[in-house]
DNA sequence: TTTATATCGATAAAAATATATCGATAGGTG
DNA sequence: CACCTATCGATATATTTTTATCGATATAAA
């Protein structure tokens, strides 16, 4: 009965708040700086200080009055609620641009994720290396997963493939999987998927910039 | 006193799901099905039929009682909501492996964005040409913007660099920044900012598994 | 033509999320 | 040492978002 210290249940509007925390954490670390309030925090983000507080505290990391949050203390809180604080194991399938993108992106072993090896269809691409992480058959993907038990999956492949690698991520008993093909997924509930998708961004934003041009042409 | 017709206020999330509605309307349109019950889209996307009905009814169109919505009619009330029915110009700063990526995505014409010109600050980078886009020198982005009135401005360089270049963007007139670095952007009220930050959506997947898998081993 | 029913869309209720209020307290100030 | 104040964190209120209920209606079948 090894209880955690019990923390409240995390909304996902928390989750995504955290990581934007860490970032202006870091900073004021860099400049030397202890504590923070939730008034600093929010100030920088645009946030609400009580929300900032709510936030902080289902992380289990409780501040001082007059002083606020010691930072390096907060900062290994909010690592260790998203699991930022060691990496997992990920396979990422298909090497194109966007994939190869992300294998070259040394920042995401701060974020808890550690891409071990890629997957291809394509046979000239496969046996090339990409920051140190060497790309294999696709045929590979399930056995290898299922042998060196892992658990995250990025997808990067052309819509029209994603599923089906899916699939095989989930025969090979992967988990999770982090999604950049814009197509919902069908998986089995136990399966968490993410979604990566830029358009949902995108549309929020080329809506907002029409009705704000719009309201200034009168 | 050219009313458009009055639509409910769209909410963000609403705003978010939309594009998943395209996705799944577009599949059936092309498997020749020419109407759509909410029942039908919210089966295909895991959500509730009201809100897939409530998210509709924001973009105006309207359904027919037993037939359910007309797709390709829904296909364009959508399309016209999110402004992706016309193309806005952008320009794109930072053209490194992030950077690259987007530029040689097409289907961005597809959600209102024209990537027209991209910028650096590494000269040999500089002239050259990434699907038909050309990289110019970032000194002139601010004139450009301002000459060829260019709204949206997709920022891809590093963290460093980020808010030195919103700042450029702003100065030139741009009014919206889709921002891929990991930082908190500081503009003036009139800009709309929308972050791409993977880290965030890292995060809520770290997490989940992490819980996931706790769950399991007792 | 009449009837049955799938589906919409308006209104209402419930749940989730954000914001406000306020007493408690650590630490500085006189 | 006693007081003042910034800040936390618990509780309460307000707002937003989701989900439920139900009457209205267009189509298809009887
Ligand atoms: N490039 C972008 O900026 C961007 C932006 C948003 C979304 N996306 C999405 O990301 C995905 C990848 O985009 P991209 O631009 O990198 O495309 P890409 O064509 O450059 O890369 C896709 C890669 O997947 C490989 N592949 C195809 N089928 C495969 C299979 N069955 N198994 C293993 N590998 C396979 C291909 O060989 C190719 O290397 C697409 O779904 C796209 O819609 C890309
Ligand atoms: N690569 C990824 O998968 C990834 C994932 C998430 C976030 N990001 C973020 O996206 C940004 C870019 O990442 P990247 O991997 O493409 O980096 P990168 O180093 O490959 O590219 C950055 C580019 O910006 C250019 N640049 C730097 N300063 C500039 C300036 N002042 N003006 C114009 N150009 C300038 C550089 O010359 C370089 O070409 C970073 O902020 C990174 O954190 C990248």
């Amino acid at each position: 009965m090894v209880a955690e210290k019990q923390v409240k249940a995390l909304s996902e509007r928390t989750l995504r708040r955290l990581p934007r925390y860490i970032e202006i954490l870091k900073r004021l670390k860099s400049e030397k700086i202890e504590f923070v309030s939730s008034n600093m925090i929010a100030d920088e983000l645009g946030l609400d200080s009580i929300q900032v507080r709510k936030d902080l505290a289902a992380t289990g990391v409780t501040g001082k009055p007059k002083l606020g949050f010691a930072i390096d203390e907060l900062i290994n809180g909010i690592k260790h609620t998203l699991n930022w604080d060691n990496q997992t194991d990920a396979f990422l399938v298909g090497a194109g641009s966007l994939g190869s993108a992300l294998l070259g992106y040394k920042t995401f072993s701060d974020h808890g994720l550690n891409i071990i090896a890629a997957f291809e269809n394509e046979p000239s691409k496969v046996s090339g290396i990409i920051n140190n992480i060497t790309i294999l058959p696709i045929e590979k993907l399930s056995d290898m997963a299922f042998r060196m038990k892992v658990h995250i999956g990025v997808i990067t492949v052309p819509i029209d493939q994603a599923q089906h690698v899916a699939d095989m991520m989930i025969e090979g008993g992967i988990r999770a999987i982090w999604n950049f093909a814009p197509i919902h997924l069908k998986v089995p509930d136990f399966v968490i998927v993410e979604n990566a998708q830029l358009s949902h961004s995108l549309g929020v934003l080329t809506h907002k910039l029409a009705e704000s041009l719009k309201g200034e042409n009168k």
